[in-house]
DNA sequence: TTAACTGTATAGAATAAAATTACAGTAACC
DNA sequence: GGTTACTGTAATTTTATTCTATACAGTTAA
């Protein structure tokens, strides 16, 4: 897992508790603590999905697109993290005579396939609207 | 997610698929694609779970000591890898004055905890033999 | 007692991730 | 129209993580 998925699930909650204002970079960089550049990246990924609309030159920045209480964490994921379930290191060699050196990769890619799936739905259970209003109710 | 819990999934198939003998820790390094020390630091933590035997000295090595009809990966990745399913990097400051960045980290948290136990759950859905069944059935 | 193994710690190398820098493009404002 | 404040994106540097390799104590069979 990606921790994109975070700054992206960090910068929508976000801008979904300042609704109607636009938010720069350096702004969203400094709550989710790190570089803007990063926050400009993820969030280019999310206009591109339609998340969020941006504003280029002066008072411009980045502000929401969408409704909190429909775009789930599992669209977010997908947008931002698809893929990233998987560990990059993987076991076997497909030119090994032995079959479960060679095959293994396959059919390990398939159940993370799937697993990855599963994730997805299990995240679709969650909106932006939900998480912020379970930030809310954090005792201080 | 950890790259241990393919190690531990591809030596326990491994060792299923030679039932009855031992296997050395080169042996399995050599099939999985990664160095002994590394097998045997994933065959330690399944030795203390229970799956599989070790046997010190000269002909000793790794042998299966479960029911890989019944031993289930979402069992093994709590063995191995329990935890790994959230990114290391995590947004947020606790220290700071705004309720979104001084929270989201719990929150989230609470988020991944979750989407963990439903990832084992789905995993509980695939056994070290039903893995070794579909390598067996891979064409070429 | 020696040889072949595991168990475990630690050092080193390779890789991936994050921070930083840089700069072109864009829009508001004077 | 020039300046300022922003995004977009790529390249570079730094840092952290992961993997490999080495080392050696402990164990067991011959």
């Amino acid at each position: 897992m990606n921790s994109e998925f975070i700054i992206a699930v960090h910068s929508l909650v976000f801008l979904t508790y300042i609704p109607g204002q636009m938010a720069t970079s350096e702004t969203i960089a400094e709550n989710v603590c790190t570089h803007p550049a990063r926050i400009r990246k993820v969030m280019s990924c999310l206009r591109k999905n339609g998340f969020v609309k941006t504003k280029e030159g002066i008072g411009g920045g980045y502000i929401l697109d969408c409704n909190p209480d429909e775009v789930t964490l599992g669209q977010v994921y997908r947008a931002v993290s698809c893929g990233t379930l998987k560990p990059g290191w993987c076991s076997g060699d497909s030119e090994q005579a032995c079959m479960i050196s060679s095959n293994i990769k396959h059919v390990m890619d398939e159940v993370f396939l799937d697993a990855e799936t599963q994730l997805e739905t299990y995240l679709n259970g969650h909106t932006v609207s939900s998480i912020l209003q379970r930030i809310k109710h954090c005792k201080e």
